[in-house]
DNA sequence: CAAACTTGTTTAAAATTTTAACAAAGTATA
DNA sequence: TATACTTTGTTAAAATTTTAAACAAGTTTG
């Protein structure tokens, strides 16, 4: 590790995509790689991955370049990949049932606990190997757990009041599935917002405007 | 409208925060807003509000603010939300069967006119209106009915293959839930790449420097 | 009519991204 | 071993983008 100051949000975010490729290179069995090949393969300059990467310190080595298992290993810790973070799951409809069986949890970070939902017709149902249990024992599900990441796929009404709730209950981070903004820089609460109608929104805009995009690639 | 300049992409990106946080006035028989008091109400300043729509447009009036309805109307004109594109979805594993339920896709300019997938004990399965064909009829299917978006909810390693078929199949844009980045500087095609691992692991990140986060709200 | 608002627009400031450059340290090769 | 080559870590500077501030001009309101 190396410096002490904020590391912007830009590089945080690109942080999992450099995860992602080199995972596929450590997969394809290659062993090393340049900045500047990766640069290539990514369509960024070799210049920002440098960059980017000495904001957590030196990874590679003159004249060699950096060794992809041992890269990959060291964004796993930045981003904390190893953290057993226990995680709760409000709201078990299709959305929240995709996403209960689709990530893949253990290898980010997290351990899904709880599955919960308040319709009574979900309640019971086997969702991966946790049952999905009534929101009536969230509260006491919380105090004898304490979950620190709560996932919220229930309907945007629910989602101002039901986050509040999470809150007192201490959890301390958000993957928010609701159309509703959790704020971002509520006191020590971390939140990732998906909005998954906005991208659909943005992606209709680009289709719309496909002539300018082409422009803009010039 | 009024400048003929490439709006920038951040600006796009705000437009449906916009349109939603509209519709949620609107919805409360609110008429009219300042920039003022709807910067309040979503964490921006009114200067970022008031520029980000002049890229389009002078929609307000002095001493009045905003007509909410008719504001609301005018992003969703910018984002194209009334046109109709056909969407294909290729995948309806738990991920696909929920996007395809679970969003409003005719409210965000678009019409998901079909849904494919290869495992057999999936095709066939009913999912809304639709039912699920089988990925062999995806060519034919695209001939016939020309649909110009394609949703991919299918595993990584056919993300490239299946994108390459599609674009020389007609498609002009896709909503990509796969951990495969589609080139977004392809042609004159759209992408909107969703990642909901890089987003899961940026929340990890986040819980594991809280403290940071909050030195950097100060 | 005058005071209070609030926009559209311009200008300035801040932040981010990109590019370039290069010494230092390793690798490859003869 | 010596020499040429590669490539990092790091710094500095330029370019771009984003954010904020400021204000004249037009509206509303009492």
């Amino acid at each position: 590790m190396k410096k002490n100051e904020q590391v912007s949000t830009p590089v945080i975010k690109r942080l999992p995509r450099y995860h992602r490729y080199l995972e596929e290179l450590k997969n394809m069995g290659v062993i090393r790689i340049s900045s500047k090949e990766l640069s290539t393969r990514m369509g960024l300059t070799a210049s920002q991955i440098r960059q980017d990467l000495n904001c957590f310190g030196g990874f590679g080595q003159q004249g060699y370049g950096y060794n992809i298992e041992q890269l990959y290993n060291e964004i796993g810790n930045i981003l904390g990949l190893s953290s057993k973070f226990k995680a709760v799951l409000i709201g078990a409809g299709n959305l929240g049932h995709a996403v209960a069986t689709h990530l893949r949890f253990e290898d980010r970070g997290f351990d899904l606990i709880g599955i919960f939902d308040s319709n009574p017709a979900v309640v019971g149902q086997q969702i991966g190997n946790l049952t999905v249990l009534s929101s009536d024992e969230l509260e006491q599900f919380c105090l004898n757990e304490s979950p620190s990441v709560a996932i919220l796929c229930i309907p945007s009404e629910y989602a101002d009041a039901t986050a509040k709730k999470l809150v007192s209950l201490g959890i301390k981070g958000f993957w928010n599935f609701t159309q509703y903004d959790i704020a971002t820089n509520y006191k020590g609460i971390a939140v990732e917002n998906v909005h998954l109608g906005d991208s659909l929104m943005t992606l209709c805009y680009q289709i719309n405007n496909i002539d300018n995009i082409d422009e803009e690639t010039k």
